[in-house]
DNA sequence: GCCGAATCCTTGATATTTGAAGTAATTGGC
DNA sequence: GCCAATTACTTCAAATATCAAGGATTCGGC
C-alpha cells in the first residue's frame, strides 16, 4: 500500500516517456525522409485498411483525434491529391474519404520504411517479451476504456 | 521473422493508443477537478521534487517540451502565482524556476488525486507485472535514446 | 584580460490540436 | 408526411507546441 502506489506512478512516467520518445522518433523521420508527419502517416495507414474508405468520424475514432482536425488533415491531403473526398450516396451528411492511387504508392513507401524503424526499435525485446508487453497493456487498456472501480 | 514485424507494429499503435487514452483520461481529470492540465502538472512535478528549483533549459528535458513551450508555461504558472523566476546569481543568463508555497499547496492537492487515478488505472495489473512492464519499457527507451543497431 | 564559440533563454512566426458553436441532413415517433 | 432530437461534419477562436533567429552572457584558449 505505499511501494505499490509509487510503483504505478513510476510506470506510468515511463510509459509515457518512452511512448512519446518514440513517438518524436518516427515524427522526425517522417519528416526527414518523406516530408510527412506521423499523424498524416497514421491517417493514412487507417485509409489503407479500408479499401472502401471511411468516413470523417471513423477516421476521428481510429486515429484518437478530434473532427476538427480530421477535416484539417484531410483538407491537406486532399490538396496533396493523396486522398479523395466524396459524399456518400446513403447520407448526404458523411463524406467518404479513400486513398488515390498515389495516395498509395505514397503511403507504401513510408510504410515500408517505417516498419524498419518500428522493428528496429522493439527489436530490443524478444518475440516472447513482446507479446506479453503486448497483451499487458491490452489489460490496462481496457481498463482506462471502461469507468472502472477499484480492485 | 515475418510474424515477428507484424508483431511490432501491433506493439506500437497498443503502446501508443494506451498512452494516449491515459494521457486523455488524466487531462480532462485536471481540467474538471482542477481546472489544470497535464503538462502543467507535469512540470509542477518537476519542480517539487528539486526544492532548489531548476533551470528552464532543466525543466525542458525533463518534460520532454521544448524551451519555447517551457518559457510559456511558465510565464502563464507565474502570473497565477504558483512559481517564481529568478536569475541565477551565479549564471546571469539563467533563470531559476522554483514553487511558491502556494503553489506546493496547489500541486499537493492534485497529486493527490492524480496519484489515486493512476493507481486505479494499472491496479488492472499485480505489482509484479507492473514491475515487468516498467523493465521493459526501460529496454525500449534505452534503444531509442541511442542511435542503436539491428539485432 | 580579450575574442570567438558555445550556452541559456526569449521572441515571433507558424503549425497543430482542441472545444464549442453552427449548419445540414437523417431518424423516429406520431 | 412532419417535427424534435440526433448525427455528421465544418468552422472559428483559443490553447499549445514547434522551430528558427536573436540578445545576453559565459567559457576557453591565448
Amino acid at each position: 500500500m505505499k511501494t505499490a502506489d509509487h510503483e504505478s506512478l513510476r510506470l506510468w512516467l515511463r510509459l509515457f516517456t518512452t511512448t512519446t520518445l518514440v513517438e518524436r522518433q518516427l515524427d522526425s523521420a517522417l519528416k526527414r525522409d518523406f516530408n510527412s508527419t506521423l499523424p498524416r502517416f497514421d491517417l493514412l495507414a487507417q485509409l489503407q485498411r479500408a479499401p472502401d474508405g471511411l468516413r470523417m468520424g471513423e477516421l476521428s475514432d481510429r486515429t484518437l483525434t478530434t473532427g476538427g482536425n480530421i477535416t484539417w488533415l484531410v483538407r491537406a491531403l486532399e490538396a496533396e491529391k493523396l486522398v479523395t473526398r466524396r459524399v456518400s450516396p446513403t447520407d448526404k451528411r458523411a463524406a467518404i474519404v479513400r486513398l488515390t492511387a498515389a495516395g498509395r504508392r505514397h503511403f507504401a513507401q513510408m510504410a515500408q520504411a517505417h516498419e524498419r524503424w518500428i522493428t528496429d526499435i522493439f527489436s530490443a525485446l524478444s518475440n516472447h517479451e513482446q507479446g506479453e508487453l503486448h497483451a499487458r497493456l491490452g489489460v490496462v487498456k481496457d481498463r482506462v476504456r471502461s469507468p472502472g472501480r477499484s480492485s
